[in-house]
DNA sequence: TATTGTTATACTCTATAACTATA
DNA sequence: TATAGTTATAGAGTATAACAATA
């Protein structure tokens, strides 16, 4: 079993000049040609960051052009299905903490996106209602945020992008 | 069709007091019981998003009583497994930006868990290995990450957990 | 007393530009 | 000229404590 490595994957021996063959075999200095991350693949959490990041990666740059970043394109999703929707009601349904939404409605307010109305039976709570401009907004943002997330924009197939869906709602659920 | 909703779940009318009912129909004000989110469930970046961070709050617990943040234990694992392995080299296997590993090395050379030596053939770059101690913490670190990430831990069969990891590395690799 | 929304604040994570030493 | 590592710095995301108004 070579020194260079712990797993049972060959590796290149480092390339060595004829000059230095002879210091070099004393210590335990050696180099990688190919990076062996398969542990780190093993595990559940680190494939879902990556994939959840490749994903969003691609949603920044279609979604540039109407101005929404993920979380408040969540909101305004959330908003739009649900016009009425309390801050806290927000906060649960999209494990956001209170001061971090503050500032995001109070934006999307100043864009003309939402209306802050009174609750009907609560006078500590505002409904969150969308405007019709955040309404027409968020319908092209939801239709072009499913074209990115179709399976076969992802190289998935249909039925593997619908069992990724279930497992995954298993796992957060 | 309801004019508090767009979509097809039906959703109860709100609660009103009969002092109010000639008021309450003039504004289009209601209340919301049952956050509607299926519109974002129907989205893989969300769903991947959830997972992951739902997964990362038990590895944040669990990986306390050996000090690692998740970057940390990635940064860590791949060194592990690659003795010799360059910044550059972890920045492309990681999709880490170089700026933001510099502290990090630092940091784990401190606490004494790698050691930075010079590369054979290349002056400009730095091989990264780990020490007695970083080797001792990884082997305990990886076995605790195995337990946490389990089939049956996270409520999933063995054959649905090998499923979710291929169906994510799909997406991203 | 508990809850909604809010302010202030701190800490982490991520991103960009620019510098140095070496290839 | 290009690349490895670094510095400085800015911005986004996330976290806690504490307060006013209402239930």
């Amino acid at each position: 079993m070579p020194r260079t490595s712990r797993t049972s994957r060959p590796i290149a021996r480092p390339v060595r000049r004829n000059a230095d063959a002879d210091l070099a075999d004393l210590p335990e200095v050696s180099a990688v040609d190919q990076v062996d991350t398969r542990f780190l693949q093993s595990l559940l959490g680190y494939n879902a960051r990556r994939a959840a990041l490749a994903i969003i990666e691609r949603f920044l740059v279609r979604m540039e052009e109407f101005g929404l970043r993920p979380v408040e394109f969540s909101v305004m999703s959330v908003i739009h299905h649900n016009p009425g929707v309390t801050s806290r009601q927000l906060c649960a349904a999209l494990n956001l903490l209170p001061p971090n939404l503050v500032g995001l409605i109070q934006s999307l307010d100043a864009r003309g996106l939402l209306t802050r109305l009174p609750h009907p039976h609560d006078g500590r709570a505002v409904g969150l209602h969308p405007t019709p401009e955040g309404q027409a907004l968020m319908q092209q943002a939801e239709q072009a945020a499913l074209e990115i997330e179709e399976a076969k924009s992802l190289g998935l197939t249909p039925a593997q992008h619908r069992t990724l869906l279930q497992l995954l709602q298993k796992v957060y659920l």
